[in-house]
DNA sequence: TAAAATATGTCAACAAAGCTGACATATTTT
DNA sequence: AAAATATGTCAGCTTTGTTGACATATTTTA
């Protein structure tokens, strides 16, 4: 530490050290903090599974997200993907070549359009994709152990409910 | 497009598209592809909310996380918060010092160790935290419309399920 | 009390993954 | 023939993470 400068006393005094908040933030009960916060760290523990297996390959999490809608929809073009995911084409376009160039998907000319390019996985990429998934899988299983079916739905209902309106 | 090369035809031949998977994975029934789609796209979601207020702070997501964090839990240590935040204390420091610098968060020495840096929000830095949860829970509130409180708690119990063990 | 451990800060370099803007090519639609 | 569309690509920038090394103040230990 080259200066301590910045750091305030303890107590009130002519640095504003009493505009400072003591308590924890409540919101009044009008916010939901145990949901905002568990969803946070539920989230950041769900993807830190695979990180182990990405790095094997050299990949990242962008990586892992195109190989896995691959594999779930193959056939689908570059613009469905994007619209899946959300991102630029040119921040797609990284990762995806580097996926084509190792051979875990391969592009085919569209058979009606011949400018879309469907994407689909090679036996590669469905075995990573599968390898990708199964801890996470493991963690939703243990997540689940003591529901019963309706209790699983209610899940399922929340993290529906969760996202945005589907624009069709 | 400057070459078409590395995009296959449509039928199998010599280029190895016969190797490509056609149909969508299933992973044998073993794989909760729902809840895992789920849980991506609520979370895409759910972590949009804050960004348009954050663009006008010129913050982005991690001063999002430490601001809501030292609102939780004022006086926490930096140590507490890299502990919470799983990320490395120069990572922190960046976003640290722009919230302090912006007047959003200020340090105290610790009185007992004071080479601790406890952390305690300025009314500004409340302000900004409650205003990024808002919004995130009118989004809970929408998914939890129609649910009773039995199935409110299935949904904290999905969530705290999903994470991994403290470590005490 | 001197030495070691601890909490924090900081410098530098790097990587992943997002972004914008501009422009090229092939193909389809008008 | 011209315009629109799907895709690719170049260049540069931003945010947010990483490692490694080292500095300072303070507390704990031997």
């Amino acid at each position: 530490m080259k200066g301590n400068d910045n750091v305030a006393r303890q107590m009130p005094d002519k640095n504003g050290v009493s505009e400072l908040h003591h308590d924890a933030m409540t919101g009044g009960g009008r916010i939901d903090f145990e949901i905002i916060e568990g969803f946070f760290f539920a989230y950041r523990d769900f993807i830190s599974d695979p990180d182990a297996i990405l790095e094997k390959s050299g990949f990242g999490r962008a990586h892992h997200r195109v190989v896995h809608f691959v594999n779930r929809e193959p056939g689908m073009t570059v613009a469905d993907l994007l619209d899946t995911l959300k991102i630029t084409k040119q921040s797609l376009a990284r990762v995806l070549k580097q996926l084509i160039d190792s051979g875990y998907i391969q592009q085919v000319a569209g058979p009606e359009d011949r400018r879309q390019r469907k994407l689909y996985p090679t036996r590669a990429g469905r075995e990573l994709a599968l390898a990708l998934a199964e801890p996470q899988s493991r963690r939703i299983a243990r997540a689940f152990e003591a529901m019963s079916a309706d209790e699983r739905r209610v899940v399922i209902q929340f993290l529906t409910g969760m996202q945005n309106a589907k624009s069709e």
